[in-house]
DNA sequence: GTTCTAAGCAACCGCTTAGTATGTCGTTTT
DNA sequence: AAAACGACATACTAAGCGGTTGCTTAGAAC
């Protein structure tokens, strides 16, 4: 690994396991195995860190989305393998997965405002499967397509405060659990 | 207002506003009209304040789980009825509720391990609620009742992300909303 | 073989922070 | 009336923080 692949890592982990506001930039660099003067030579500052784990995090879901929101099956399906791979994919990247939960108010103003539109379009994508759904009548629609995407997302955030990949549920089971509670709650 | 009450008070909205780590002790007392002298002298530390605050939802919710929980109505509109409270209460308590939902992992480590007790009677409360219904036929068992507790309560402290009181959307319309989708997802 | 540059180090700086030690003043107790 | 006490204010400290600044070194370019 290279050194700034090191500095991600390593700030990945600490994030993830305290915080970004608990971590210092002394922890980080000794866990990569250099200094500060090394870290800032890749980095800006701190604040960059944070941001690279979390651009990394929403590039790869919302491509991933994407690609299913755009298959070729019946939206109920389209729903569920999105709603189910949106958790797998969590948990199997779980460090970075926690980072993005739980950091989104610690970014810098200018970066914030950056991720935001991303972050919209992802949620707009899920919406949009959702209306979909309720348009051809396989959905329920006295529920706002909005509120049930800000629902689902919430459960989804909350994994890192709850799941442990120690215990006796795999990632696949949480995300078929997951997206059998959303597809069943949409069900007419 | 009293001054540890004004004290509480002004921690709470800076909390909920910038998070703890980013909430210095001297803007809590400038806020309160105090100085730290009488803060340090009603509160041992920091923390001791966002134990408060977390604390006093905690006892909330659960006293108002435990009464609804333990009505006479079918198990299907208890559910709904609990479901449907604990974001009206969120809501109508919206600060608080902010910092209950993200500080969890700021307190220190033998107040955490007190709460934890605490969240987990609140917790398993609510599960109780679910296996009653799967029990009585009336909700799916395919999905435990565990799994979908926490799905679900991932959905009430995302609200924190998301909800703003000044938009189209009442507490009641988001709380029936919920509960609607909730009990939705567990029919069989 | 000299020059140039990127990579990384060690030391340091200015600032902020939670917490403390002590002082003051009005009220209650004796 | 004296003493004790509760309720704060003031002033300070020790530590930790993000970030900066030269400096050294190793390898590529010519």
């Amino acid at each position: 690994m290279t050194v700034p692949e090191r500095l991600i890592s390593a700030a990945t982990e600490l994030f993830a396991a305290k915080g970004f506001d608990r971590v210092a930039v002394q922890e980080i660099v000794d866990r990569a195995g250099v200094t500060k003067g090394a870290m800032y030579h890749y980095f800006g500052s701190k604040d960059d860190l944070l941001h690279e784990i979390y651009g990394s995090v929403l590039r790869m879901q919302t491509e991933r989305l994407e690609k299913i929101a755009a298959g070729d099956g019946p939206v109920v399906e389209r729903l569920h393998a999105a709603a189910s791979d949106v958790i797998v994919t969590s948990i199997d990247n779980f460090d970075q997965a926690k980072v993005y939960f739980r950091s989104a108010d610690h970014l810098a103003e200018d970066k914030r405002l950056a991720m935001r539109s991303e972050r919209r379009r992802y949620h707009e994508r899920f919406r949009a499967l959702v209306e979909e759904g309720q348009a051809a009548g396989v959905f329920r629609a006295d529920v706002p397509a909005d509120v049930t995407v800000h629902y689902y997302f919430g459960a989804v955030h909350h994994l890192a405060t709850w799941y442990s990949p120690d215990g006796v549920l795999s990632a696949e089971d949480v995300g078929r659990h997951y997206a059998d509670l959303l597809v069943g709650s949409l069900r007419p």
